[in-house]
DNA sequence: TTGTATGCGTTATCAT
DNA sequence: ATGATAACGCATACAA
């Protein structure tokens, strides 16, 4: 396959006229110009992009980590993040971690060895102190609040908690439980603390049955009105963090013949278009900006910190 | 930065040697050894993988060309290969196209400018003429029946969509349509000529109204039923390319007051979560089963056709 | 078992 | 304007 000193060659010229007619540099007469792309053609030379990363110290590239793609929520993020990314010309390198952190660290190692140029956390579950080391190697950028100097482009999550508690609280109900992916990592943290907080404002006893974890799905949804079923202190209201799930507990509950929201408070999380078919009480969260913001954060060099913020939409099973 | 050389002089050996230690090759003294990973340690030296990769002449990474990843048709299909990806590490290099021909071009660039090894169309808009020269660069994979020299994992969507039209028969369905994501697409065009063929060989006449195209979500089912619910003369089952317009549909059907499959049958594909949920008779397509195929193909060098069968799963909907 | 020298394909520097 | 040459950082054939 022929290279840039065979073109050269072939169209009797240096290696640099080349590489000037290659990169539309000035300083090149346009007879040369012309015998290079001649020489270009006939040959059917191609350049080697890795050579130009190589040489360049730079591979264009940006490593998205997230631990599921089949997800609405990371689904709309990379989407933004992609959106982005082509006004960019950058292109994505994925990492489904499913949350493992092994996983997380060979995104951080590519970033390390020079193979992508930066790297967006839409969700970790490493320490920040196993990826704070790598922050030397290229730009880091968080999905999540952080008080380091890292770029992150964030939710206030216990703001929206606490507007929705208060939300739940004005229309009535009493017994608010919540459903969430899981009870670690920065965002779920700051929501049991709005949470907590509530519920020691009000003086109302913390019950622990009434939080749901490992929901994500529709069917978590089912396994939590499941769960509520089987208890004797039933919450009346759910603050959902995901609208998949919400639709799963709405679903299995009309089909259990439970009226919404009278017998359950419903409240979703992301605003999906299944929750507006459904009609679905939520938090409007406007990931494919953030995934833009995210993505603008990793190719800037400055560290930059921006709050996205929230709407609530009401509709019908609050 | 510390190269593989400044190692070298530190730990007082060849580049060679230091080359050795790092890749695992046999013949070197376990004191040199030692002495190696000493610098190592010391300068803080790590492999630029990008000279690895201009060395060897790959990258080890495979691009995924695919419209979007907000779907969960694609979703599924992106877990599989990543599990896979993962298995062989492979790094996967993410392209949404929005089914926009020139981003497809941009995936197949990078083939030729070997950024990536190889690359997977999980689905595409541009000729397989312009596709098809690309070949001589990198392993390319599609998911879809061609009867090129090409890999690819596919579903015979002729038989699937005819077994699927022969099922509504035997539940005395008369009036089939179909909703689709496109027209156009290799299997867009099986589905409408087992839909064509079966219909004139039933001596029906083929109505145009009832196709509905750009089906992919939850919204789309429905408009579907806002327009069905214009016409006089009205299909009276609908086969639904995946489960999201299925689920519309059923849904805005329901709220709409009309029974299911009494007023309307619905077959969806893919037996998503939601279908489940919704108890949606459906189509059951592997598609991670199939992405792991894919992965697998585009990782090795043999031309390989690949089918996988599907199955349908009866439940109340039909 | 180890080292030398060369190749990988480009860009950048510095003369001219 | 153009070219020679040195990086970029690693792998490897070949020699010893």
């Amino acid at each position: 396959m022929a290279n840039i000193r065979d073109v050269a060659r072939l169209a009797g010229v240096s290696v640099t006229t080349v590489s000037r007619v290659l990169n539309d540099h000035p300083y090149v007469q346009e007879e040369k110009r012309q015998a290079v792309l001649a020489a270009i053609e006939e040959s059917g030379y191609v350049k080697n992009l890795n050579a130009v990363s190589l040489s360049r110290g730079k591979t264009e590239m940006v490593g998205i980590v997230l631990p599921f793609t089949d997800h609405s929520y990371f689904a709309a993020l990379l989407k933004g993040i992609a959106e982005e990314a082509r006004i960019y010309s950058k292109k994505l390198v994925l990492f489904q971690t499913d949350y493992e952190s092994d996983q997380e660290i060979k995104a951080l190692e590519m970033l390390k060895h020079k193979q992508i140029d930066a790297c967006i956390f839409c969700s970790r579950s490493s320490e920040w102190t196993v990826i704070e080391p790598y922050q030397s190697y290229g730009q880091i950028v968080m999905c999540e609040e952080m008080h380091e100097n890292v770029s992150y482009t964030f939710i206030d999550q216990y703001q929206v908690f606490m507007k929705a508690l208060h939300y739940l609280e004005r229309k009535a109900f009493k017994r608010i439980g919540y459903c969430i992916g899981r009870r670690s990592g920065t965002n779920s943290e700051e929501r049991e603390r709005a949470y907590r907080d509530f519920l020691s404002s009000r003086k109302i006893p913390y019950n622990e049955a009434w939080i749901f974890d490992d929901c994500y799905h529709m069917q978590d949804g089912e396994r939590v009105l499941e769960e509520i079923g089987r208890m004797s202190n039933k919450p009346d209201a759910l603050l959902v963090t995901n609208d998949q799930t919400a639709a799963g507990i709405l679903l299995t509950a009309e089909k259990a013949g439970l009226n919404i929201p009278e017998d359950l408070g419903i409240m979703g999380f992301e605003n999906h278009p299944i929750a507006e078919m459904l009609s679905i009480t939520t938090i409007d969260l406007p990931l494919e900006e953030m995934g833009r913001s995210l993505l603008r954060q990793a190719i800037k060099h400055e560290v930059e910190k921006k709050e996205v913020t929230v709407s609530l939409i009401e509709r019908h099973t609050i």
